[in-house]
DNA sequence: CGGCCATGGTTGACATATCAACCACCTTAA
DNA sequence: TTAAGGTGGTTGATATGTCAACCATGGCCG
């Protein structure tokens, strides 16, 4: 049973786990920025830094999951629209930090969020599926041996 | 409960949600990119065009759920890599081709993409937990009313 | 026929992602 | 104290994704 190839059937899964990412991902992304100017991404970073109000880049990366590359040309981005600030303190370290803006179109949106991912994903799960779904996660975010 | 942002077990939910998605995906992208050279979107295009051996550029997007654009930019790429051939039929029909490069590279990522797929999801989970995440994927494509 | 107009596809601009190379600084240990 | 290594960050190149504007053509209807 170790074809070398996929299934229809195997395909089909496959196929299913890919699909219902992109269509809830794209449509949160697209309210949040329909309604507030933010991209997913840009929200993702806002909506963390928010917690803490500023952070190491470093930590910054590892509640994103993130590769610090990727986070360090969006916050390049950001930088240059104003919605965070870099400041360096000593030769190796940066604190990125929530500027004005950056709050408060964090807080426009914050509300738009969490009414979409409720309408696209949450309340159309059972307390069952939900339960799936994070057990899951975590099952297939470890490294295998 | 309704609150105007998610509260901590939410989030939590829908962060598992995006990272099975970016971990998996990843994963297996990289294990194609690493033994054929192919990329994971090439890899998609190639594998559906394989099952007709030609299409027209429409149904291609329709199998992929990709938008127009999105496809042909695809489209533009592979084919200065000599994967695909686009022809011209009538004014407004381009039949996508595979060409024997590309069928070649296809036909060496099919048992890594298999083998990946397998590894990093399939027999990771339970019969139930993919079942689960078959319905659910469903549910979730639906647009709502 | 002649003029809409919907459709299939392309394009340009821009945001995002990924990879590898680089850099400057800190740490540690000789 | 100095050189080797590791660490936090940046950068450039290239691939990918998204959006809106555009364009040519074929079909349809008057």
């Amino acid at each position: 049973m170790t074809a070398k190839q996929l299934s229809p059937q195997e395909f089909r899964i496959w196929h299913a786990f890919r699909l219902m990412h992109e269509d809830v991902l794209g449509r949160v992304g697209r309210d949040i920025t329909q309604a507030t100017g933010l991209s997913g991404p840009e929200f993702g970073v806002l909506f963390r830094l928010a917690g803490k109000g500023e952070m190491r880049q470093q930590a910054l990366a590892g509640m994103l999951n993130w590769d610090k590359s990727r986070l360090s040309h969006q916050l390049t981005r950001m930088q240059e629209r104003s919605l965070i600030e870099r400041r360096r303190i000593d030769g190796k370290t940066v604190l990125i930090v929530l500027t004005k803006v950056g709050r408060e179109k964090l807080d426009a949106a914050r509300p738009i969020h969490a009414d979409s991912v409720r309408r696209n994903l949450l309340s159309r799960l059972t307390q069952q599926q939900i339960d799936t779904i994070v057990r899951v996660s975590n099952l297939l975010g470890e490294v295998e041996e």
